[in-house]
DNA sequence: TCTGCTACATCATACGAATGACGAAGCCGG
DNA sequence: CCGGCTTCGTCATTCGTATGATGTAGCAGA
């Protein structure tokens, strides 16, 4: 009496259903579809409990089971316009080791609103998800994010000492103007991004830094900030470079770069023979625009995938939280985009 | 394995803990918290609650909630390669218009192994998520999917009746064809993308009816296929341009018409004047590289938005499934990749 | 005083799975 | 024939919220 079959109707297959077919009891369902039953259910009765299950197309109530268990294997990650690339390779290699973990990546995006912060509590709060990873945070979203701080593990915070992960700028930005001013650079530009990040921020001020160590100038003139919008990134970097003054020119991205390269082209400056110019994150582009670009290389894997792994130990960890930021250090990768400066 | 508990922070604030502290019952807090008190609780009760649940930290369990609704406000998006720009695109669209009705998205990544359909029917049985938008599936994967397709969204699917939302390809080859012959071009050469997707196959023949249709040569070796990884897709463009014998190149994806533009690089061939090149998808790239690239344009986020509604509706309206797709046209943006050829 | 209302609030149960506390056999040794 | 030990299952309760059913008090009308 083969009683089939349930098709993929609305109403889902409870775990008592699954044991009046199979004549046995609901714990006994439980049991050995949680892979408790060793030493408590015959194998035999297992088995067939298995291929009942199978057969009904039964699925443990996900709701039912976090009720009851209090294990949540959701996380959020919290990032800026997922469609930089750069941040998609950091969600992408998140969700890679969410996964091998167990645990699944719900996507907050922290772009276009100013809700996103409060969603994040209510999420975390009402146990939507167990905890999120936040990137480039400021300090408005970190007071807001202080009642769950156990939550939450900030990479790049505005306060480093938050962080459970951070990154090596001072050591970038001397890597940049080592290779710079080793190439016979004095008079270097910046062109900004243009965004309250702590990011930027502590950029600059490593350049400045590094700068001064060097006793090399910095004028006002030979700055600018844009945001990543092509076309007005392309005209700020267009007014800095028609007054010719700079011979090297760091970009705090590799859009702003490619901008930078469309300006210097639109105004018969060569790169790298009259300018030299330097990028940040190395995305896929650094490679495809010409000449190549000489970059910051920020390795969205090892941050992604460290986040993950101190998140979760911070989430079933409990108490360690003094710990000191990880410091993941950027490499600078050299390529066509920089060249000797002939006086 | 002593089973580490009662830390301070972590308990969380049930609702009858704030009946409790406010001296009324559970079922007042529920009714309260709810907004489902007008009738039955006196303003005074209501205000009361609220302030006390506020007081407290309360915020309703997701899970139970749930449980007792069958209420699930959780979509999948299942996409291939987050970190392609398009794709971050639709994510980051997608996000929002699930955001605008109270869903949030979890992100399912299809690039990398083959476990993503098992995870997301498991996920979809077990009421982990209401439902999932599916792009670039194949056979195989809508097998799979087969058993919850009421619960699922395709976009470009293989079968084209099963897609909800689908792209006007033909049209786009249409357009592509029709500006190059308008050109003068009569030797057009194939760049496709490497990957047994639907989509680029659809590509192919709409491109081999066009040609066919304007009694147009078609020649093997005008044509090769590449990956997305750009050493190996300029190899590949470098072999198909250096026999010169064509004289405008279509290619399946602006990544590779990035890469068509370092091989033509390379080996002295210039961009418009000796070939014409037209790309696929009009990511930023687009405008980034020199010459700025002609290309069809696929609307991310009206896609996205269109899928994010077109499944809602499925989910909650039920039985009006024999819909037909909703098709998506697709411009073609002209730009200073593609000239006349001059014989 | 009794019926009929309205306005508030509570009771009790259901949602679906997990799990500690209890059996009920079967078997052994004494 | 009885106590004790396994082996195999089931019972009953719990997780936290939502909600139909059920009061209770107060008041108006008759």
């Amino acid at each position: 009496m083969a009683k089939s079959v349930v098709n993929a109707g609305s109403r889902s297959v409870t775990s008592f259903e699954v044991a009046d077919a199979a004549g046995v009891s609901q714990s006994t369902v439980s049991l050995v579809m949680s892979g408790k039953a060793e030493g408590r259910v015959s194998n035999a009765t297992q088995l067939h409990v298995q291929e009942t299950a199978r057969r009904l197309g039964y699925a443990p109530n996900a709701s039912a089971q976090i009720l009851r268990t209090g294990v949540l294997k959701v996380i959020a990650l919290a990032v800026p316009n997922v469609q930089q690339p750069f941040f998609g390779h950091v969600l992408l290699a998140a969700e890679l080791a969410a996964r091998e973990r167990d645990y699944s990546v719900l996507l907050v995006d922290t772009s276009d609103d100013a809700g996103w912060v409060d969603r994040l509590v209510g999420m975390i709060r009402s146990r939507l998800v167990a905890g999120c990873i936040v990137y480039a945070s400021d300090d408005t979203v970190e007071r807001k994010l202080r009642p769950i701080r156990d939550k939450i593990l900030l990479v790049e915070s505005e306060n480093p000492d938050q962080s459970g992960i951070d990154l090596d700028i001072p050591g970038a930005m001397r890597a940049v103007v080592d290779h710079l001013t080793g190439l016979g650079h004095t008079r270097i530009g910046y062109l900004a991004a243009d965004y309250p990040k702590a990011t930027f921020r502590r950029r600059y001020e490593a350049f400045r830094t590094e700068m001064s160590a060097k006793r090399l100038p910095i004028a006002s003139s030979w700055q600018t900030k844009a945001t990543f919008e092509l076309e007005a990134a392309t005209r700020a970097a267009t007014s800095l470079l028609e007054r010719r003054e700079i011979t090297a020119l760091f970009c705090d991205d590799d859009l702003l770069a490619a901008a930078a390269y469309r300006a210097a082209r639109a105004i018969g400056i060569r790169i790298p023979e009259d300018l030299s110019v330097v990028g940040f994150n190395d995305i896929e582009l650094a490679r495809i625009i010409h000449p190549e670009l000489t970059t910051v290389a920020i390795p969205a894997d090892d941050v992604a995938s460290a986040s993950v792994e101190l998140l979760l130990g911070q989430l079933d960890g409990g108490r360690d939280r003094k710990r000191k930021p990880t410091i993941i250090s950027l490499p600078l990768h050299v390529r066509a985009s920089t060249a000797r400066h002939v006086t």
